[in-house]
Parts: C-alpha cells; sequence; structure tokens
DNA sequence: TCACGGAATATTTTT
DNA sequence: TATTCCGTGA
C-alpha cells in the first residue's frame, strides 16, 4: 500500500494535466477531450492535495457513479497511500442523502425516509393514477412511464410540469390538466409519507442550503478543495448546489467535456459548463487537448463531426498515435444485410487474432441491435448486451426488499402495495385499505397486528402478520431479519415465478450482502443508491467458462468505455439522429455530440453501417439516407463502401 | 374485486 | 422483445 517514493508528477503527466494537478487555490475548469486522461488527472490532483498535508476528509470529490469515485480513490491510494480512500463524497445522490438524513429535522423530515428508485416512483405514479383517471375518465392518459419522465424532467429543469408537456410532450396536451393534478398529488403523497424520488434528494439539498446559512456555513466551511467530474452532465440544481457549497475559499474544480454532453434528457444542462466560469469569476481554465486512445484518422473524423456542433468550448484533439485504418462507412441493402456484414467482420478480426471483448458495436437505442443479436445467435458469437438488465430493479429482489422497507419506514405506501399485492385475493382494492388501517393503528408497521377485514383471513395475510410479529419481538442482527424474510418469501417465490432457483440464489446473495451492514437502513440505502448491478444467480447458474465476448451497447452506456474496434450501427438519418430529434434544433445538438461520444470509443478501428432502405412502422416513413453527421465527409477521411448482395 | 390473456406500444437512463 | 394496459369472466 505505501509508497515511499514521491510521486513523479512531471514523468506521469502531460503540461496540460500538470497544470490542473498543481494548480492551488480557486476556481478551476478542466475541459478534459475524450480519451485525454481526465480520470488520470483527477487521481493525481486528489494525490497531490493529500501528500501536500491537507487533510483528506476536507476534499469533497463529486462524481455521476460509484463506480468512477471508488476507482479514482482507490487510483489515488495506490499512488500515495490510503489516506487518500479517506476523501469525502461520492455520487452528488448519496452526498445529498448523507446530509439530508442529518438535518432531516430542517425540512420536517423523518430521518428514515424511504428513498424511490425509479420502478418504485412509477409504481406510486401508477398507484395513485387510478384515482385521477376515474375522476377524470380519460382514455389515451400517458404511461406511468411517461409520466414519470415528464415529472423527472420537470425537477431536473426546474420547470413546470405545463411548461415540460407543451413543449416536450405535445402530444399529452389533451391531458394537461389531469397530469397537473397527478403531479400535485404525487409531491404530496411523498411529503406525507417519507418518500424521496432521486430528484427530490437533489432538489431539498439545494432548498436546505438555500433557506438555512448556518447548516451551509458548517457544510462548506467542511470542504476546502471541492471536485467534480463529468461537470457537463450535471443539472441546474447540481450547478447550484456546488455554487451553495463553494463558499468563501471558491476552491471549486470542475472537470468535464462539453462535446460530450448527452444527457439532456435527464436534465443535464450542457451550458454549466459554458457558464461555469460567469459564476465563479477568475476562473482558470486548462484544456487537456492530447487523446492517447485513438490513431489519427479516428481522431479526425471526430474532429470534422464535432467541428459542425454550434456552441462549445473549441479544442482540438490530437494525438501521437499516428497510422491505422480510415474509418469505413458502409451501405448495406437491408437491415439484415447489415446485421450479416458486421457478423462476418467480427469474425474476420477474431480469426486475425482481437479478442471479442475488444470489439463492441454500438447503436442508438436498445431494440436497434434487436436483428444483429439473432444473427450472432446464428454465428455462435457469444455476447453481452450492456445496460439492459438492472439486477436491482428485478421484481423478487424489489419483493424482498418491500419487506424491509416498511421496518424502518411504516409509511412506505410503494412497498406495502407491493408487499399485499403478493397475497392471494388481494388486489389493489384491498391493499389499499389494508394499509389504511395499518396507518389508522398510529403504531408503525406494527399496526399490522390489527388490521381486521373479512377477507384478510382467507388470504396468505396471517403469514406476513406473523412475519412482522416475529421480527417485532425478537432482537436480530441485520442479517437475521434478512433471513426471516426470505423464509416467509421463498414460498411466494416458489409460486409465483418457474425460475425460482435462480431468483432463490440472488436473494441468499444478497443475504450475504446484507452481513456487512450495521443497520438496515445503511443496507436498504445503499441498495438505493449504490447496489450491485449483476445478477448473482445468473452468473452462477449459467456455469458459461466464455468470458471473451462481443460488447452490445448503446452510445449512452459507451461513454468513457473504449475498444479496439467499434461499429457504429444504424447510421441511418431517422435512426441516428433518432427521428424525434429531426424537428429541434438543441435535440440535434444532442445526436451529433452523442455521435461524437460513439465515434472516440475506438482505438484503431471504425466503422459505420446503415442500410440502403428501411421502412419505420412507428413513423410510417422511408428512411433511405446516411446519418447526416456523417454523410458529406470527404472520401480521404472517411471510406466509402458497399456491401455486395 | 381479482386474475388472466390478448392487443397495443416503444429513444437514450450514471442516481 | 418485453412490458403495460384493458376487457372479460369468475
Amino acid at each position: 500500500m505505501k509508497n515511499s517514493d514521491r510521486i513523479s508528477y512531471n514523468e506521469a503527466l502531460n503540461p496540460s494535466q500538470l497544470k490542473a494537478v498543481n494548480f492551488d487555490e480557486g476556481p478551476l475548469l478542466v475541459i478534459a477531450g475524450a480519451g485525454s486522461g481526465k480520470t488520470r488527472t483527477l487521481t493525481y490532483r486528489v494525490a497531490r492535495l493529500v501528500e501536500k498535508g491537507v487533510a483528506p476528509s476536507s476534499i469533497l470529490l463529486l462524481t455521476f457513479t460509484r463506480k468512477a469515485s471508488l476507482e479514482m480513490l482507490k487510483r489515488a491510494a495506490l499512488l500515495l497511500d490510503n489516506r487518500c480512500e479517506k476523501v469525502a463524497g461520492g455520487t452528488f445522490h448519496s452526498f445529498a442523502n448523507a446530509t439530508l438524513r442529518k438535518y432531516a429535522s430542517k425540512l420536517g423530515f423523518r430521518r428514515d425516509f424511504s428513498i424511490l428508485d425509479r420502478v418504485d416512483s412509477e409504481a406510486l405514479i401508477s398507484m395513485l393514477r387510478k384515482e385521477i383517471i376515474s375522476v377524470s375518465g380519460h382514455r389515451s392518459f400517458p404511461r406511468k412511464h411517461s409520466l414519470a419522465a415528464i415529472f423527472s424532467r420537470a425537477a431536473n429543469k426546474v420547470l413546470t410540469v405545463a411548461e415540460v408537456i407543451l413543449n416536450d410532450y405535445p402530444h399529452f396536451a389533451s391531458n394537461l390538466d389531469a397530469i397537473i393534478t397527478l403531479y400535485n398529488t404525487y409531491n404530496r403523497h411523498k411529503v406525507e409519507n417519507f418518500l424521496c424520488d432521486y430528484d427530490d434528494l437533489l432538489v431539498y439539498l439545494k432548498t436546505l442550503l438555500e433557506d438555512h446559512q448556518d447548516i451551509r456555513d458548517r457544510i462548506s466551511s467542511l470542504y476546502h478543495y471541492i471536485m467534480v467530474d463529468e461537470y457537463q452532465d450535471t443539472n441546474l440544481t447540481q450547478a447550484e448546489i456546488i455554487r451553495l457549497l463553494a463558499g468563501r475559499r471558491q476552491n471549486v474544480m470542475v472537470v468535464g467535456d462539453d462535446s460530450q454532453s448527452i444527457y439532456a434528457f435527464r436534465g443535464a444542462n450542457f451550458k454549466n459548463i459554458m457558464k461555469f466560469p460567469e459564476i465563479f469569476p477568475g476562473t482558470r481554465i486548462i484544456r487537456l487537448e492530447e487523446n492517447y486512445r485513438s490513431v489519427q484518422p479516428i481522431l479526425s473524423l471526430a474532429n470534422v463531426i464535432i467541428e459542425r456542433a454550434k456552441e462549445k468550448y473549441s479544442k482540438i484533439l490530437f494525438t501521437r498515435r499516428p497510422g491505422g485504418p480510415l474509418p469505413v462507412l458502409v451501405r448495406a441493402d437491408t437491415e439484415n444485410s447489415q446485421s450479416r456484414f458486421v457478423v462476418a467482420k467480427i469474425r474476420e478480426l477474431n480469426q486475425s487474432g482481437i479478442p471479442l471483448k475488444q470489439i463492441a458495436v454500438l447503436f442508438r437505442a436498445n431494440f436497434h441491435s434487436f436483428d444483429l443479436e439473432i444473427e450472432l445467435n446464428r454465428a455462435a458469437i457469444p455476447f453481452v448486451k450492456v445496460g439492459g438488465f438492472k439486477f436491482i430493479e428485478s421484481a423478487h429482489i424489489k419483493d424482498f426488499l418491500a419487506h424491509l422497507r416498511v421496518l424502518s419506514n411504516p409509511y412506505d405506501s410503494v412497498c406495502w402495495q407491493r408487499i399485499l399485492l403478493l397475497l392471494d385475493r388481494i388486489g389493489s382494492k384491498n391493499a389499499q385499505k389494508i394499509y389504511e388501517a395499518i396507518l389508522a393503528e398510529k403504531s408503525g408497521y406494527a399496526g399490522i397486528f390489527s388490521v381486521k377485514t373479512k377477507k384478510v383471513q382467507s388470504s396468505g395475510f396471517k403469514g406476513l402478520a406473523d412475519l412482522f410479529a416475529l421480527i417485532d419481538s425478537t432482537p436480530m442482527s441485520v442479517t437475521q431479519a434478512g433471513e426471516a424474510v426470505f423464509n416467509y418469501y421463498v414460498s411466494i417465490l416458489k409460486d409465483k415465478y418457474d425460475d425460482h432457483p435462480k431468483r432463490t440464489k440472488d436473494l441468499e446473495q444478497l443475504l450475504n450482502i446484507m452481513g456487512r451492514y450495521r443497520t438496515i437502513s445503511a443496507f436498504l440505502t445503499d441498495m438505493a443508491l449504490e447496489p450491485p448491478n449483476t445478477s448473482f444467480g445468473a452468473s452462477f447458474a449459467t456455469d458459461d467458462p466464455v468470458d471473451d465476448r462481443l460488447i452490445l451497447s448503446t452510445v449512452h452506456s459507451a461513454k468513457g468505455l473504449e475498444w479496439h474496434t467499434v461499429f457504429i450501427i444504424w447510421a441511418l438519418e431517422g435512426r441516428f439522429p433518432s427521428i424525434h430529434a429531426l424537428h429541434n434544433e438543441e435535440d440535434l445538438e444532442e445526436e451529433l455530440r452523442l455521435m461524437y461520444v460513439a465515434a472516440t470509443r475506438a482505438k484503431e478501428n471504425l466503422f459505420f453501417t446503415y442500410p440502403s432502405q428501411i421502412y419505420d412502422r412507428a413513423s410510417g416513413m422511408v428512411l433511405n439516407r446516411p446519418s447526416r453527421f456523417i454523410a458529406d465527409i470527404p472520401g480521404n477521411i472517411l471510406k466509402k463502401y458497399t456491401t455486395e448482395g
């Protein structure tokens, strides 16, 4: 662990990186191009501050994923020593959560509030929706998924629901009033039942800092140095939180790339990075423009693509990796010939010695890979599709966790609903009644013991009450409580799913994880904010020795990654850019950046493919032109090619 | 009021 | 491909 030699910053870093790492006080904006060693720079800066004697706990490092922050601190610890692991921070959401638990009372909130993930908030919306619709009686009311998207967008962009609908969902305008009513109901319900969705965490933190100067001063005096990764992906609320935390010191270093801002649909505002110097006067700007990833032809093409962006910090990436083949644009006849071309090319590369896991196929939307997946199966090429399946969102995990969640927050209506619907003969109406009866007792989850309705006798309700009685009467460790729930739930699981062995394994693994926690709420918080992302059951069950697999991924999920060879399929006008973005300039700009992100994933080889003509059923349009982002690029930068047959 | 089955629908998703 | 939603019969 200990590294007694001094860190050799001069050898490890290029001049720009070094400037950023050695930067001392004041606001700093690092524009870090794709593949320019952004993580390296942050890591070295953490190490340097700690080496200089700055207390690790007074450094706050905020990121978007748990993986990113762990990775950086681990690498910093390797450079210096494990003091670096003590640096404060994590994700925006986990930081917000920790702060809110501490000061919950200031906001009139229970300390044991529940965190709703996307599935939970959709469930809640769906629950509340039934009441609204029966009143207003509209057909073609948006689905819960769309409703959650609208609400989240409103929160993230600091807009009203009406504005969001009129701007982005005009086809729901006829339901405007009902949707607004539902939104208000949703928000009220969350407050009354101590539920926080992801967006609330940020909004409440911002409110806390704004409304309570004493708390703001206390928190901001804790952190002498603040660093933010992926700043281009912050939304207005997050930018405001940073501003409020910066306090008088203004020692804020943000790192990002405006050209890689691709999360506007989630409320990210890439203008935050443009405006940073205005918010923090005296900002020093450092650009990292040397790319360590791609060969020159790929970089030249990427530069041409992003050149067309209207608003950006100008930067020209360069590389010291000359040579390499030109990127290729391949025109195929049909969707299937596109797939067959990709399969054939992958075979060829693989036979020439490129491991499958060094090859990725990227696409704009998840369903774009369906046909390719069929061809890959036929060709017996193993692959993994990333970003698809979410372990923590699978029903059996959510069922299990729901039983634990009502223990810490007995008002958690979403979980009660979930728990009760598992029982025979109990549907949404009965569940609602029982939930109200539990609350009426005003004795926490113990209210369940005194619930008495006719239906309740014949259903499995007794078993459920027994479970809570057991937990209530016996002092239990976290794991023991988990085991009690597990023993109760497995019988339901076996009834409900024919693949229960795999799911049971998942739960057993989850019990193992629980052993690491001292309290149930700590466990639940991590499951909501920093969950494990693989299915244990699946990895043990599919005893597959193959770990060399081709990667299929959406472009969004590919950000930050790199491969020897990258295929970008469906480089077709109407697909990429998406048909939904064609009539809005801002959306088109984002599609352009998305294409840039896609292209800059490749180290050696880059292929774009498109079918020459397809009928898009959703829009009723024929799509037959290559993506505008690469259509007119000269042949000395992008080679054109047509599949035969 | 619940359970079930068929028809309709679908951009992207770090928390 | 996988959900979600809605109508039907018990």
